[in-house]
RNA sequence: GCGCUCGUAGCUCAGUCGGAUAGAGCGCCGGUUUCCUAAACCGGAGGUCGCAGGUUCGAAUCCUGCCGGGCGUACCA
């Protein structure tokens, strides 16, 4: 069915065109400002009237003289400047809220006219990394957005572009092959964590550092050389077998050593640049092995290189740590999504090395259409020399290929282009990204526009986000300046609300104050992202999140179990709700029940909104108000002990809460409700 | 320098794309419990919408300038 909004404008927008002869005028309706004003208001009349260059209250006049209207509302008003202001009737409100009731899957909602392919590209964590608040809005964000789309009917592809192929894998690479050499070399005393502290202790301190630099790259020469079997370097000896073996092992410890493998790694990196230590590596060159020496901290730089060659079969080592790493990183990941509630999992993953033999192709094809041409050494796209500059006010370029050969995301975010419209057959991308990409996109849409591989009909979105900051007002990090880990966020808010429960509810079962606390937990984090306006940036606090006032996760649940609560009140007076609901003539007579009732037909203009401009907060807001009037209703209008003539409406209304409450919270937001709390 | 973005109550934030006297929550002040979960409800005080111009019947919203914060701006993602 349509919505009220929609019903409403149809109505005066043909009254308007009888009156002037325009086509189609948009009468602009919306939910009236204020009470004062009625349920609805019409702003349109006076933009038409500038239009026409007439008085704007002569044209409402005639206007209403043409509006037909009366099965719907009270006498239309006219007010101040032009406005026309409209009342439900009561009886329509009920029919309304009646017809919603019955439509038990949609609450009212209509699917689109225009079913589209809609390919949404989100989370992407990256493979070395464990994921941090940095992850958490474009998971939920994305996660809210893919539902909105296709609960309005369309066919939503889930797009996980993780970073598995990046510079960071050949670190976690050679972090594997220190813990490689720790077990097998040197008795599992497990060098990398003590060198690990005693770099972090000596950040600043060039002549320590550099001693230690040293002597870690002597064990690591040595360690090198002794591992291989016929060819230098294969890792015959021990890498390999090593490899093999920790498959076996226990995938959550082996995740554990690997964070602060690449911890080690990256810290020694930096450590040592610039001071000149040198390194052998192995490397084909025309069929024969050659090995040079480059600089240390170049290393992971250079393992990075071979990954990118990864299919070739002396490569072997890479490939096979590669493939062991991913597979224990994204259990990881899929974990916090499960505990999310995030509808992600291994068939939504795609990440940078699926485009991993498409790259070449990007960029010859794009050198073919002289699009892109070198510059310093490196192959560039410049989109639109005007528009796009760098800080000396030259044409900016987009990069696809480094000087060094390799390539970058600005390719595989090419090559995914590609592969989304011609294979997936994508009629919108979306990507949810932080607002600091924005340039990023601007200059990728460019190029995939210019080189013709998205026609002009195929919309391309990047929706933005603003940053999680700490109460301190500076991004949300850690007192030591680490960022924070989403597992240990979602553990924390988890405990905070268990406490609650603890403190307000504490008969209940174990087993059941788990689960309230995690629903209330992981909702009010989710929430309080949610319920901020999406550009912006918000202060993440426990507190607020998790108070029982103003608008949170956890006054909604509440709203939530008080209707649950009577539901089981009524059911020990042996009242049969639900037959009563089922047989209801809706009775509304008292202001709260009015006011519940209006808002409860207004689900569908909170979720049209939300979905035309990706506004999560606008679920959230319309969820507010409606456990704001239902606490209202609930304290004003006893349900259990109503009088007859009353009790099939108020537990209609109860019901309808409930259902709507529970229908947003947890259809779009991915957020549980709970009987008891 | 240029580009993007933000500046709304003491604090945290809304504001449906130009509409009526700018809204919530927290905090503050006051009230409500023999009755369905008071983790609640009801009422009150509190704003020159960063500043200055402009556009028009009408501006927090659009335009211009200025002040202040954030981000981005060639081989990171």
């Amino acid at each position: 069915m349509k919505n009220l909004t929609d019903i409403l404008s149809q109505r005066i927008s043909q009254a308007m065109e009888v009156a002037t002869g325009q086509n189609c005028p948009d009468a602009m309706v919306t939910a009236a400002k204020d009470v004062r004003f009625g349920d609805y208001q019409s702003n349109g009349v006076m933009a038409l009237a500038k239009k026409l260059k007439t008085n704007p209250r002569e044209l409402a006049q005639k206007v209403i003289a043409e509006l037909q209207i009366d099965d719907i509302c009270e006498g239309p008003e006219i007010a101040g400047p032009g406005f026309i202001n409209l009342r439900l009737k009561t009886d329509f409100l009920a029919k309304v809220l009646l017809e919603i009731n019955s439509d038990t899957k949609r609450l009212g909602i209509e699917q689109t006219e225009k079913k589209e392919t809609v390919v949404v590209d989100f989370s992407g964590p990256n493979i070395a990394k464990q994921m941090h608040v940095g992850h958490l809005r474009s998971t939920i964000i994305g996660d809210c957005i893919c539902r909105l789309l296709k609960f309005a009917g369309h066919n939503v592809i889930r797009q996980n572009h993780i970073g598995d192929w990046g510079t960071s894998l050949g670190k976690v690479i050679l972090g594997l092959w220190h813990m490689c050499m720790d077990e097998k070399r040197h008795n599992n005393e497990l060098y990398y964590t003590k060198e690990l502290q005693e770099l972090k202790s000596n950040i600043g301190n060039k002549e320590k550092l550099e001693a230690i630099g040293k002597r870690i790259l002597k064990l690591h020469n040595e360690d090198w050389l002794a591992d291989f079997e016929g060819e230098k370097g294969n890792g015959e000896i021990y890498f390999l077998p090593f490899l093999k073996e920790l498959k076996g092992r226990k995938e959550n410890k082996l995740w554990d050593k690997i964070i602060i493998l690449y911890q080690y790694v990256n810290l020694l990196e930096e450590s040592v640049d610039g001071m000149n230590l040198k390194t052998t590596i192995r490397k084909k060159n025309d069929g024969q092995w050659e090995y040079p020496q480059i600089p240390y901290e170049s290393l992971s730089r250079h393992i990075t290189t071979m990954l990118q060659e990864i299919d070739k079969i002396e490569n072997g080592q890479e490939k096979e740590a590669w493939e062991l790493i991913t597979k224990i990183s994204l259990k990881s990941c899929e974990t916090i999504y499960e505990r999310l509630r995030v509808n992600l999992t291994s068939k939504d993953e795609c990440g940078e090395s699926f485009y991993r033999n498409k790259l070449a192709s990007v960029v010859e094809e794009l050198q073919d259409l002289k699009l892109a041409v070198e510059s310093d050494g490196a192959i560039c796209v410049f989109p639109d020399k005007e528009k796009f500059k760098n800080k000396d006010g030259e044409p900016l370029p987009f990069i696809i290929q480094k000087s060094d050969g390799a390539f970058l995301y600005a390719t595989t975010d090419l090559a995914a282009i590609k592969y989304r419209i011609n294979e997936l057959k994508a009629e919108r991308i979306i990507y949810v990204t932080d607002a600091r990409q924005k340039l990023h996109f601007e200059m990728l849409f460019a190029v995939a526009r210019k080189a013709g591989w998205a026609s002009d009909d195929i919309k391309l979105e990047h929706v933005t986000f603003g940053s999680v900051m700490g109460e301190d007002g500076r991004p949300f990090k850690t007192r030591s300046g680490e960022n924070v880990k989403l597992a240990e966020l979602l553990d924390e808010a988890g405990g905070r609300a268990r406490s609650v429960v603890e403190e307000k509810n504490p008969d209940l079962p174990a087993e059941q104050k788990i689960k309230i606390a995690n629903a209330v937990g992981i909702g009010a984090i989710k929430y309080a992202d949610y319920s901020n306006n999406r550009t912006s940036d918000y202060v993440f606090s426990f507190d607020r999140m998790l108070a029982m006032e103003g608008n949170t996760a956890p006054y909604m649940q509440y709203a939530y179990a008080r209707v649950k609560s009577i539901e089981r009140k009524a059911a020990e007076k042996g009242i049969d709700f639900k037959t009563e609901r089922a047989n209801c003539q809706l009775n509304l007579s008292e202001p709260q029940e009015l006011e519940l009732a209006k808002h409860l037909a207004r689900y569908s203009e909170a979720f049209e909104i939300a979905s035309a401009d990706y506004k999560c907060n606008f679920i959230t807001s319309y969820l507010y108000e409606l456990a704001q009037k239902f606490s209202s209703f609930y304290n004003a209008c006893p349900v259990v002990i109503a009088e007859k003539a009353q009790r099939p409406t108020r537990l209609l209304l109860c019901d309808l809460t409930a259902r709507t409450i529970q229908h947003g919270l947890n259809e779009f937001l991915g957020i549980s409700v709970i009987e008891k709390m």
